[in-house]
RNA sequence: GUGGUUGUAGUUCAGCUGGUUAGAACGCCUGAUUGUGGUUCAGGAGGUCGCCGGUUCGAAUCCGGUCUUCCACCCCA
């Protein structure tokens, strides 16, 4: 048999035990955050039905699924009427995927269990999903995501306790400076109308969206590639010139907004959001409207909501969401309105890998080793090692007997703060050589003394 | 999917316009120290130069393909 390298497939990752203990530190604080506002957790298979999740994400999106091929002989329906077409034969060849995301996933299982689910339902899920697409920077194949959502009902009160959420997650893993954008599909729909481009809101969106990432010129060139008139570019141009803090924002976008319903309704579902923040007590400081927030995705149709950090090298969000009416009418389920976010933990651990947020005393469990001598002290200090766990000491032993140097370099990379000898002298004596690997201190202890220098 | 980029020891990288035996640093192993790590010193092991093919007397080096890496676009977390 002729050696392999060994490899991982494009844009998927190991991570090692360091990085591991990280990525559980960041996901606590996020699941004890979600908890704490009464989510619940659940999960659901990483492989999907395809129709379940075909024609979910655009024909764009089509193309990114990962497609399972059957079991067994794959290819037994395929005939000559395919003709090497994919389209024709994908259908035959497979019928299962793996999921894009957990927001379609979570739809499907609303609607399944529709029976037994008593809304408003509050979940999470923080699952690895998969993409086909092509890696770049901070873009894997395989990633997490960790989402929350509440369905089944269309109260505001949801949209200002995210931005709690969100604020509380952020805030505990340290970040410092950090802006929770807010804007309201209705409010671009609105001025859709307002311009003259009524209906034409999904390539709005998709073009307005990048106006924080390329300059405003470059945007107007795409609007009039899509074929929006003159007139309406025209009038685009006051609402991409508004400034001011919140409120005078929406006083001003009153004015302008005030021959579309939808628009005036997108104005007071901000207020109402800003009100219930109010209510809570919450300072505002970092949550700012912003009208150029767009998101490409098609069923938001409420709040929308956006978070980028100021102060690293990373730019793109952190986490967004949004309200959607009706994500589960596809699965049969009418009327169930939701709002939801999730958590961007790839960006999140590069931001705070780059600012040094993660606390030091996460980087090894283990508290003491215990030195392995001969036969004999390996047998004594098993019981030792028994209590001392039993006490509630992370507490591992060397597990063969080799040169104390060897045990030693091991405890030292390893970060185990303190070494346990137990050879043929403190056998007899009943006090154990205690040794500090940071300061090179040494003490002679009985075993009760060393619990209690431990805990 | 489009355009560019990268690939040499476990890791980070040298290796000139093709020319004997492909180097360094760090890491690893052994010893100085057979019951004491992190420092020091001495020694050692590790490479079909991503893979396949071509040009050549001769290829890590030039050419083609393929895979991989990273980056930009589309799109998105």
């Amino acid at each position: 048999m002729s050696k392999q390298k060994p490899s991982i497939p494009k844009g998927t990752r190991d991570f090692g035990p360091e990085q591991m203990i990280r990525r559980n530190y960041i996901l606590q604080v996020i699941k004890r955050t979600f908890e704490k506002f009464g989510f619940l957790p659940i999960e659901t298979p990483s492989m999907e039905n395809l129709d379940v999740l075909m024609g979910k994400y655009g024909d764009e999106g089509d193309k990114l699924l990962f497609k399972i091929l059957n079991s067994g002989d794959y290819m037994k329906n395929v005939g000559p009427d395919d003709e090497f077409n994919s389209i024709k034969i994908l259908p035959k060849i497979a019928e299962k995927g793996l999921r894009y995301d957990l927001t379609v996933p979570f739809a499907r299982y609303v609607a399944m269990n529709q029976g037994t689910i008593s809304f408003p339902f509050k979940r999470y899920q923080i699952q690895p999903v998969w993409r086909a697409d092509r890696p770049q920077k901070g873009r894997y194949r395989e990633f997490y995501q960790c989402d929350a959502d509440v369905v089944g009902t269309d109260s505001l009160i949801c949209e200002a306790e995210n931005v709690l959420m969100i604020n509380e997650v952020l805030t505990s893993l340290g970040f410092q400076d950090f802006t929770i954008k807010i804007n309201n599909r209705k409010i671009l729909t609105g001025i859709t109308e307002v311009i003259g481009a009524k209906g034409r809101e999904a390539e709005f969106c998709v073009a307005i969206d990048k106006l924080d990432k390329i300059e405003k010129k470059k945007v107007i060139d795409e609007l009039v590639e899509k074929g929006f008139g003159k007139t309406s570019i025209k009038n685009i141009d006051p609402f991409l010139e508004l400034s001011g803090d919140n409120n005078t924002l929406l006083n001003k976008l009153k004015e302008l907004l005030n021959d579309s319903e939808t628009g005036m309704k997108g104005i007071q579902e901000i207020k109402a959001i800003l009100g219930y923040l109010k209510d809570f007590d919450y300072s505002q400081k970092n949550l700012s409207i912003d009208l150029t927030l767009a998101r490409g995705l098609t069923y938001y149709t409420g709040a929308i909501f956006e978070v980028v950090s100021n102060d690293s090298s990373i730019t793109s969000s952190i986490s967004g969401g949004g309200r959607y009416d009706d994500l589960t009418g596809v699965f049969g389920l009418e009327g169930v309105s939701g709002v939801g976010f999730s958590f961007g933990i790839e960006r999140i651990y590069d931001i705070m890998e780059e600012k040094n947020l993660f606390p030091d005393e996460n980087l090894t469990t283990t508290k003491v080793l215990l030195a392995n001598f001969d036969e004999e002290s390996e047998r004594y200090s098993l019981s030792i090692l028994n209590q001392l766990r039993n006490s509630g000491i992370s507490s591992e032993i060397y597990p063969e007997s080799t040169k104390l140097k060897k045990q030693m370099n091991y405890a030292n990379r390893k970060n185990i703060p303190f070494v346990l000898m137990i050879g043929s002298k403190e056998i007899e004596s009943q006090l154990f050589s205690l040794k500090n690997m940071n300061t090179g201190e040494q003490k002679e202890l009985d075993l009760k003394n060393i619990i209690e220098e431990l805990k």
